[in-house]
This record gives structure tokens, sequence and C-alpha cells, in this order.
DNA sequence: AGACTGCTTAGACAAAGTCTAGAAATGTCA
DNA sequence: TGACATTTCTAGACTTTGTCTAAGCAGTCT
């Protein structure tokens, strides 16, 4: 057991993940049936990076330009939310349940706090005219033991 | 009254902002002061770029590299904090109250939610060996008019 | 003066993300 | 089937934020 990236991560089978993008109307091409099947197969966050890397691991091969486009479609279908957390890199979030996160600083690890693990505090007065898109709760962790 | 940027932003004075930094323990060069005497002057949230424009439109010019050296020398000291919502780039913040914010999606600003305002959230058990570094709530707000 | 320190600087560099223009695939219909 | 339109994909140029390096500058000490 090392700390290596996972060999062979988890996918979703080709059959589900053309029922989902179809279920969010999104034509399954061959190109985001491939993301599909690795970002969408379990609760995770990724960077754009991070995907394109574990998609090229097989076929088809995506491009860059794809994996974003790909990325900003499932944003705007609701499949996977984004999470500003690190300055230099966006994650994308399969998890699209109403959910907070644990940031740790030095790994860059993100880690789901789901509803029901948190009180979530009521808002103020909202500036005239605006309604709320999203409300999120980072919580960054350092180890007890790192100074 | 029009949208254009402050054409003449309030600036502290010299020997208030050579007081904040030496209060800090930070020596005060031309090049922090003339810093602080911008960013420190009022609770506001600045972008890198921002605060070097608005530097360099008086004495002394301040390069690039200094700007970022700066602020992540107050960051340090705790003259600032970073605020991380936007994926482009990074806000500093001279409110170094413990507090909270709305960001409006289309324009980019941040508004201060003040810890009176806002109830503290319950967290979850933490991770194992884990401290709590900050807790950031952040409400994306849209124009309620704007599709 | 010479040596040492801390600070500033220009500009090269790195990395994330966007954009463009063309190629390839797919669909429509005569 | 072939002609044409529409959608998608792609390489690579480009933009922007931010970091780094190596040299210069300004004090301080002896
Ligand atoms: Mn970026
Ligand atoms: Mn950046
Ligand atoms: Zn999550
Ligand atoms: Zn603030």
């Amino acid at each position: 057991m090392g700390l290596s990236a996972d060999a062979t991560p988890p996918r979703l089978h080709s059959a589900q993940a053309i029922t989902l993008l179809r279920e969010h109307e999104i034509t399954p091409t061959p190109q985001r049936v491939a993301i599909a099947r690795i970002l969408l197969a379990r609760a995770q966050h990724l960077s754009a990076d991070q995907l394109l890397e574990a998609v090229n691991r097989s076929e088809p091969r995506v491009s860059k330009a794809t994996v974003y486009n790909t990325l900003g479609l499932f944003l705007r279908k609701g499949l996977v939310r984004a999470v500003v957390v690190d300055p230099a890199k966006v994650f994308y979030d399969s998890n699209t349940r109403f959910h907070h996160h644990f940031y740790d600083i030095k790994s860059g690890t993100l880690t789901d706090i789901e509803e029901t693990e948190i009180g979530m505090p009521a808002l103020p007065n909202l500036p005239n005219g605006s309604i709320v898109e999203s409300v999120e709760i980072i919580v960054r962790l350092r180890s007890r033991f790192t100074q």
C-alpha cells in the first residue's frame, strides 16, 4: 500500500454513463462518455488536469479543449459542480448534493461535509434584488504536528 | 456619479502606515508603505493587479514582483487575508476580523458578512490529527433580473 | 573602501484556462 | 447515394495570474 495514484480507478459501464448523459440532455459522444465514466463513477473532486490524465490512459484520446468544453457542459447541465478553494486550479465535484468541504491545506485534498453533519447558519438579509445561487462552507485544516 | 473606478481612493497617511507596519514587525520600506497606504486605508478586497495599478498611479513605482512579495509578507504577518472565490485571481482582504462574504457572480464584487450577522456553523468531528485553520462561508449571489 | 545584509527589479518562466480555425463526424433529405 | 448543414473535436496559439532568478541597489559595520 503506497501513496501512488489509483492504477485502476473505478469506472461506470458505458451504458450507465450514456444513460446519465441522456437524462441530462447531453448527446453522448465517445469523448463525453469516456469523461463521464471516470468523473461520475463516484463522489470525488478532480481538477481538469487530473481528469485529462486519467481519461487519456485509455481510448479514446481526448484533447484538453474537449475536457474543458465537456466540464463546462456538465456544469451547465448540473452533472457536476465547481469548487474554488485552491487559487491555482478548480476542482470538479461529482457530488451534486448540497454539501460543504474540509480542505487539507498541505495535501490539497477535499473531503465532503454532508448537509446533515453541519449546522447551517441563518443568512443575513441579502443585498436588494439578489438571489442566492449557492452557499458554501469551507473549513481549511492543517495537520496538528506540522508547523 | 458614474461607474468609473475611484479617481482618488482613500489613503492612509504615511505615518499611520509606517506605524501599522512596525506593529507587525515589517520594515517599512517606501514600496511597502505605498502599498499599505492604499490597501489598508479601509476594509476592501483588491486583486494583486488592481493594487499594482492603484499603487503605480503615483510615486514610488513598485514592480509586480514587489507587489506579490509584499502581499505574501502582509499575509504571513496577519495584516491581510486572502479570499479565494474567483478561479482567475485571489482577492486580498484588509478586513482581518473573522467574517464571511457575499460574492456577486456577475460583477465579481465581494461584500463582507460580519460575524454578528450570521451564525457560526457547528462543525462535525475533524479528521484525526488536524486543526482548523479557518472557516469561510461564501454566499454566491446573482441578480434577480438577470437570466 | 570592502563586505555583508535585506530589498527591489526586469524579465524569463510556468501553469491554468480560453479561443480560433479547420477537420471530422453525424444528421437530413432529395 | 450524394449534397449540404450542424455539431463536435482538435492542435496549437494566446492570455492571464503568479513564481522565480539573477543582478542591482541601499544601508550598516568595520
Ligand atoms: Mn486560472
Ligand atoms: Mn493562478
Ligand atoms: Zn464535494
Ligand atoms: Zn472581507
